[in-house]
RNA sequence: GCCCGGGUGGUGGAAUGGUAGACACGAGGGACUUAAAAUCCCUUGGCCAUAACGGCCGUGCAGGUUCGAGUCCUGUUCCGGGCACCA
């Protein structure tokens, strides 16, 4: 029987769909396994062959685990509010749930091309009200509790509000804003209902606050780092500013020690762990303020690791966006400080973080007080240092901190050693925390733990500053000035935020007329005609919050909705969320690492902590799949001084070397008029150019008329129309040479309009002759450009080729991102109609370990494809019956049956699902040549691969005459016995080279394994005479003798 | 710039500190075929050598630890990812 893919595949999708193979229950009596993927955007272009390598990894584990006993939850959904629909929305005004919409039929369409296993019956998508509904619930649970560092934990505000109003705030511990006032019961009893409001948001998990921005007044838009460029936005060259605006935030900083702790007891891989510690960057040091020399009443605080090092402090460093900047420049200053603030502003964080080599910065003309030693110290504004890490200042320490010693070289400032183990500092700092303080008051002559100690208690008793943990971490901007997300919950009062009545949940997204800002510089929700807020009892309407949610919200809960989707009462059922408890395999990008990964768990602890989340962590086991990148091909077309080269080197050269006795001049070499080319023997002269250029033409041959010059003029286009046949140019040169006439040129219009020259004949010319164009790599196979295909794409209209002598037309290829733009996208889709989805899916898999990136390449997967094939072959005889042996196995198809078994068990629990395809191909390849193949032995194999290639699978699991699914049978059991053989061979090595090995008895103990090694040739040989200093055997594994 | 990850044949990759290159692709040779495709068989890291046996080198680069290092340590270089409003 002939192994037809696609007949199989849609078989065996529609059989499951209608027998709901892959409908999970939350009532079993097996175990749960959890296995999710990262929740997909559903971009305009569609999956490309990248997205499901992540999800053809949890496929198989998801049919493995199933395979062994557990109820999977395999679940598929989309975070579907997202940026680039909005963008289409506001070029072409289609709304984007339209769009959107759109975009996840193809998704869907594709994900189901491959055979996934996912239980559609538990699709979300966050852009639905009945999702965002509870996106909104939780966001107003946030509002309502505040984070008590007594408890560690969230608790409701409504408790805080109690103890306010019996003992005011200086007993309670909760995270709060900085600058939140000290109050007593009686202040805070005496406060109105506004002020009231307005200190609880100093400590709600949600709140609104001023916080820094990318703002492009242009578009009326915040835009994203990556998004701006030297000041200016990168697509639209708008300018971009830094501005100070109210968004709402999360209070993730209240949970920064539990996110660390937390990562402790999770099992992901290292690098996502340390960039999330990162992230978080807890450090400790002291807070230290300085005075300021004419300002009594005001004073600088700034953080530092290293407050040990605090006499080597010469100057001190503001942001430029620092509040105090302004009072504290004095008028000679004052030019250059705003200058330099303007030109602040419009740079990034991430352009001033990576240009340290530049230095730049202003001085303020202000003076700061070191408390230590009352050094007066200048105050210079530079942007190395960020207004949002720490206070915004530093005390810069120049012969420690390289970045302060590159100033204060740059701005001549005194470079003071303070520890007599630092080395030379006059070429770079030196940052060691060994040796003695020197130049250093009160710690001279101490070591760094002691001084430390002693610095800190001095200030503290003084309150000049104090020890404190500072964190990296920032409160995370909770608003978008978009219309494409979750409304917020929440309506203004009196300039006063309040939420939405539970029951009036969800704020659906209203209708707009266009998807961009108010000409008042509001979000789009402000467009909105009537949408306001009439609270429960009250008559009066309330101006809804105007700011939408960001992509991570709806994200950071999904999990949860998986278990219980359709549940109208609550964002997930108790009894769901005990079966289901937690994830058990995460699947995911890691460029999620901070982003997703990081906000997911803060919001996972605040739920856990109120009670609704059963694990503190909801992923134990995060897999990270590597990029899929582009291999993008190129191909190169002829520019006009091409022609000019071919002509030299391909045609004049080499003919008239031979031919003589006339000689050619190369282009541009005559004297007078730079003809292209002239003979030294011959009046004729040579122009190329493109048959477009009339005005050429005519000036060029006015001229040679009056030097008295015949000439003949070739054009690119018809050079390029015969540039596979020499002769033909050759004759015409020829022609004109031996002709008395004075003019040459072709009257026919050209067919050819562009030359192509392949990739390995380009070598030869110059790199200017060739503009280098991107090729739709579909039309590529093996960088060999297919003609017939190529000819139908309008880049290659009126098009001609140099082609090499084998007539293959070749590009050249690099890696880059999978784009459109780069038309190097494979469609799924295609790969699975040419091959099946089956083997597509094992393909994927078998191109390397998921976590590594890699570049698509297609070439490799006839290999799969072939495999797939012999082992369909194996099952069935020459007129297409199943026709199998009942016999008994031999020991050597059981050795290779059990070996698999083994191997590909092991691989699968730890994500190998490469090794596991080898594997497969092992054990076919040591079962062909048989004539005819055992029940016993392929059966088990069936099940196997029922994972990896579930329609085929399923097909023989069918034909072996069993009624259920493939997907419900058992996992065969390996059976060690069998694996076990009868000798051992040992290679020898001597000194660790090898030099020959050994067959000895299983069993065989290590003296008898040396007398056996001692009496071989080889080992005399190579010993020649020398003494054994020691003799190693590793067990069943290697011999070495050392001498 | 800072943080994280990675460099193994022509290519994708394999290898609990124990025979480097499994399994594939590609390439070369052969069988079948009128021919092509498909299929099957053999060879295939580099260099040297041969009638044959064999020898030397080799996991980005430079060191180190070890009986033994692709694997562990130190330094270095190149590439990829993240850096807070792309998702």
């Amino acid at each position: 029987m002939e192994y037809n893919p696609s007949d199989i595949e849609k078989k065996w999708r529609q059989w499951w769909q209608d027998n709901h193979t892959y409908q999970v229950s939350n009532d079993s009596s097996k175990p749960k396994f959890y296995i999710l993927d990262m929740f997909p955007y559903p971009s305009g272009a569609g999956l490309h062959v990248g997205h499901p390598l992540g999800y053809i990894a949890s496929d198989i584990l998801a049919r493995y685990k199933r395979l062994r006993g557990f109820n999977v939850l395999h679940p598929m959904g989309y975070d579907s509010f997202g940026l680039p629909a909005e963008q289409y929305a506001i070029q072409t005004g289609i709304h984007p749930a339209v769009s959107t919409e759109q975009n996840l039929d193809r998704y869907r369409e594709q994900l189901d091309n491959i055979g996934f296993s996912f239980d559609w019956s538990r699709e979300v998508r966050t852009s639905d009200a009945s999702y965002y509904k509870w996106t909104q619930w939780i966001f107003q649970q946030l509002f309502q509790h505040y984070y008590d560092k007594e408890v560690d934990k969230a608790l409701p505000i409504a408790d805080l509000v109690a103890r306010f109003a019996k003992e005011g705030n200086n007993r309670v511990k909760a995270v709060c804003d900085e600058d939140t006032p000290e109050f007593s019961a009686e202040q805070w009893n005496a406060l109105s209902e506004k002020e009231q409001q307005m200190l609880l948001l100093k400590y709600r998990l949600t709140f609104p606050e001023e916080s820094y921005v990318n703002w492009c007044p242009a578009m009326g838009t915040v835009l994203s780092n990556d998004e701006v460029k030297d000041g200016v936005w990168e697509r639209g060259g708008y300018p971009v500013e830094r501005k100070l605006m109210k968004q709402w935030s999360m209070r993730i900083t209240a949970y920064a020690d539990r996110l660390l702790e937390g990562l402790d007891e999770i099992d992901w891989s290292d690098s996502i762990k340390e960039q999330q510690r990162n992230w978080i960057g807890r450090s400790q040091g002291a807070s230290v303020r300085f005075g300021i020399d004419g300002h009594a009443d005001k004073n600088i605080e700034v953080f530092t690791t290293r407050v040990d090092t605090i006499f080597g402090a010469t100057f001190m460093v503001l942001a430029p966006e620092h509040e105090l900047v302004d009072l504290l420049t004095t008028d000679a200053q004052r030019q250059e400080v705003e200058g330099y603030v303007k030109w602040a502003a419009s740079r990034s964080d991430i352009e001033r973080m990576s240009e340290t080599k530049k230095v730049s910065g202003a001085f303020t003309g202000a003076f700061a007080i070191n408390p230590l030693n009352e050094a007066r110290i200048p105050i210079y504004i530079a942007d190395y240092v960020l207004a949002g890490y720490g206070t915004g200042a530093v005390m810069a320490v120049p012969s420690g901190d390289q970045r302060d010693w590159s100033f204060a070289t740059h701005f001549k400032l005194p470079i003071i050693p303070i520890l007599d183990a630092q080395q030379n500092i006059a070429e770079a700092a030196d940052p060691t925390k060994e040796g003695h303080y020197i130049n250093s008051g009160l710690i001279n002559g101490m070591r760094y733990e002691q001084a430390t100690l002693s610095l800190t208690r001095w200030l503290e008793e003084r309150r000049l500053g104090k020890g404190k943990i500072q964190y990296k971490l920032r409160n995370a901007v909770f608003s978008r000035q978009r219309y494409w997300g979750e409304p917020v919950p929440v309506y203004w009062k009196d300039e006063t935020p309040y939420l939405v009545a539970e029951k009036d949940l969800p704020v659906e997204l209203p209708v707009v007329d266009k998807y961009l800002p108010t000409e008042t510089g509001e979000p789009p929700l402000g467009r909105a005609e009537n949408w306001r807020y009439t609270p429960p009892g009250e008559s009066a309407s309330y101006e809804y919050e105007l700011s939408t949610m960001p992509g991570w919200a709806g994200s950071s809960w999904y999990f949860y909705r998986y278990m219980d989707p359709h549940n109208e009462h609550a964002f997930c059922s108790k009894e769901s969320m005990h079966y289901w408890k937690s994830v058990d395999v995460y699947c995911g990008g890691s460029e999620h690492a901070v982003g997703h990964l990081l906000y997911s768990r803060f919001w996972n602890h605040f739920l856990f902590d109120i009670g609704l989340a059963v694990e503190k962590e909801y992923a134990k086991k995060l897999i990270n799949q590597g990029m899929i990148q582009g291999r993008s091909n190129f191909v190169f077309r002829a520019k006009e001084q091409f022609f000019e080269e071919y002509l030299w080197i391909k045609v004049l050269q080499p003919f008239f070397a031979t031919e003589g006795p006339l000689k050619v001049a190369e282009a541009n070499h005559t004297e007078g008029y730079t003809y292209d080319f002239a003979f030294e023997t011959n009046d004729l002269v040579i122009e190329v150019t493109s048959w477009k250029q009339y005005d050429k033409i005519e000036r060029v041959r006015q001229t040679a008329e009056s030097d008295g010059k015949r000439l003949l003029v070739l054009f690119n286009e018809e050079l390029g129309g015969c540039i596979n046949s020499l002769e033909q140019t050759v004759g015409k040169i020829k022609a004109a040479l031996n002709s008395r006439e004075g003019f040459f040129i072709t009257d026919e219009p050209p067919v050819c309009e562009q030359l192509f020259v392949s990739y390995d004949l380009t070598g030869k010319y110059s790199p200017e002759c060739f503009t280098k164009l991107h090729v739709d790599v579909n039309v590529v196979d093996g960088d060999v450009l297919d003609l017939n295909r190529a000819l139908a794409l309008p880049m290659f209209d009126k098009a001609s080729f140099k082609l090499p002598p084998d007539g293959k037309f070749s590009c050249s290829w690099e890696v880059e991102k999978m784009s459109k733009s780069k038309y190097n996208v494979v469609n799924p889709d295609d790969m699975v109609s040419q091959y099946g989805a089956d083997c597509f899916r094992m393909y994927e898999m078998f191109l390397g370990p998921i976590e590594v990136g890699k570049p698509w390449d297609t070439k490799g997967i006839t290999g799969v494809s072939s495999f797939l094939r012999r082992f369909w072959g194996m099952f069935f005889n020459a007129s297409g019956q199943l026709d199998l042996s009942n016999e008994a196995p031999t020991k050597d198809e059981l050795r290779a049956l059990h070996t698999c078994i083994k191997k590909v068990t092991e691989d699968i629990e730890r994500y190998s699902m490469n090794t596991c395809v080898s594997h497969f191909m092992i054990l076919g390849n040591e079962l062909k040549g048989q004539k005819l193949q055992k029940r016993v032995v392929l059966e088990p194999a069936v099940i196997m691969m029922a994972p990896f290639a579930p329609h085929t699978a399923e097909e023989l699991w069918h034909q072996l005459g069993n009624a259920g699914s493939v997907c419900d049978a058992a996992w065969p059991e390996l059976n060690e016995a069998y694996l076990k053989t009868d000798t051992i061979n040992y290679p020898v090595q001597i000194n660790g080279k090898l030099r020959g090995n050994v067959e000895v008895a299983a069993g065989t103990s290590n003296a008898d394994v040396e007398a056996m090694v001692m009496v071989q040739d080889f080992v005399h040989k190579n010993l020649d005479g020398q003494t054994v200093k020691k003799f190693i055997v590793v067990p069943g594994r290697i011999v070495n003798i050392v001498v």
